[in-house]
DNA sequence: GCCAAATGTGTACGCCGTACACATAAAATA
DNA sequence: TATTTTATGTGTACGGCGTACACATTTGGC
């Protein structure tokens, strides 16, 4: 036993080797099953082995453990696209690899809402504490955020033709109204627990009304 | 005095005239500041001028409560709709009409969420006890909740000729997920405080999008 | 080996939702 | 009108939460 008293593990020694992380994982298990609410402090100390207070050691407040979940899924979302992102051909005409591009984003988007439907809430839980440098997005694998991601994949869209000069401002923000909106409905919404086959289907045809009208 | 211990006064009596509706309407008053979480029992009782408990005798818990609210939220979204599509000109040739429906229940949904972010969150905050016949929606003034206002206009977009049939099917969910997105950007996400024209002019490029799109 | 900094503990407070027994006013009944 | 039932508000209590403050223990630098 040369490493013993992990995070997860009920240590037996007065040090814990790394609560901030075992924190960290608990609070990210809680928001998995729950949403933001769902990441109670005393349970996360509970589940680390250990007293309420510890955790002020390494989070000035239930808050601040919620922001550290928030950019970690905030990142996951980021990786989600990307990993899409990663699919498309490179060898594509310009203006179809764009396309796909954005395509890509939305649907690893929308992916990661349905898989992670908790911590998707949490990444994207605004209401409360949204604090300029941290908003919309903390960093994802490739350093980009969920949003820059989306504007990445939409300049190359203007710059391949596919998207006139006088619509590319705020263009972001009604491409990411759409996936967004249909996230939520399939994450916690009236769509939830959609068959797969359905939801993909749906997701396609939103992203196409947003290439068509955008 | 003929009429006294009202909805807000604290009474004097030991009954208190109408409980009911004075909970119903601090509950209320706190969704709209704060949002579905912000409605906590005991400050309705406070604001009733009653020990918490008596909260029970009326809702069988914070969540019946919080419910409650919800319908009323929802209700006045649906007004809100029910105003915009109001004012289309009768005389429109059908599918004019029938376009200018969807751009007024979109239009008025946007406007309620800007107008009332607390409220307009409490009525679409799924996420908890969604049970079926609440969603997605109660009551309006004619009887229609927000969805059916929505299935109404597009249906309206259909027989005009607007939406082709086989694009029929779902098509409520993608115009719901576009405008919910930007609702929810806008009342409590990175868009929120944005000047008034921006905001109609970004709902007016959406609504472009859902129609030219769908 | 000693001291200071880092980290976990103990105790305590005021919130919250809510269960249960009790008090009182209004309505129904006689 | 007198009495009983029912509706509605009160009192007391419990456990859970976030968190403030003082205290204990370990670790690491001198």
């Amino acid at each position: 036993m040369t490493e013993e008293a992990k995070n997860t593990a009920v240590r037996r020694s007065y040090r814990h080797g790394d609560l901030r992380r075992a924190l960290l994982d608990a609070g990210i298990a809680l928001a998995r099953s729950g949403g933001p609410d769902a990441v109670v402090l005393r349970e996360a100390t509970r589940q680390a082995g250990v007293v309420p207070n510890a955790a002020y050691r390494h989070f000035s407040s239930r808050d601040d453990l919620v922001r550290a979940v928030r950019a970690y899924a905030l990142s996951q979302v980021a990786i989600a696209m990307e990993t899409e992102l990663a699919r498309i051909p490179a060898e594509l005409p310009p203006l179809a690899f764009a396309q796909a591009s954005v395509r890509a984003v939305g649907t690893g988007y929308l992916h990661y809402a349905h898989a992670e439907p908790g911590l998707f809430k949490t990444a994207f839980f605004f209401h409360e504490n949204v604090d300029a440098d941290t908003d919309p997005a903390k960093a994802g694998r490739s350093g980009m955020n969920p949003f820059q991601l989306l504007s990445m994949a939409l300049e190359r869209l203007a710059t391949a033709g596919g998207l006139p000069p006088e619509r590319r401002l705020g263009a972001e923000y009604l491409a990411w109204s759409a996936v967004h909106g249909l996230a939520l409905l399939v994450s916690e919404g009236p769509l939830h627990g959609m068959p797969e086959v359905q939801r993909q289907m749906l997701g396609q045809r939103l992203l196409d009304m947003v290439e068509k009208g955008l």
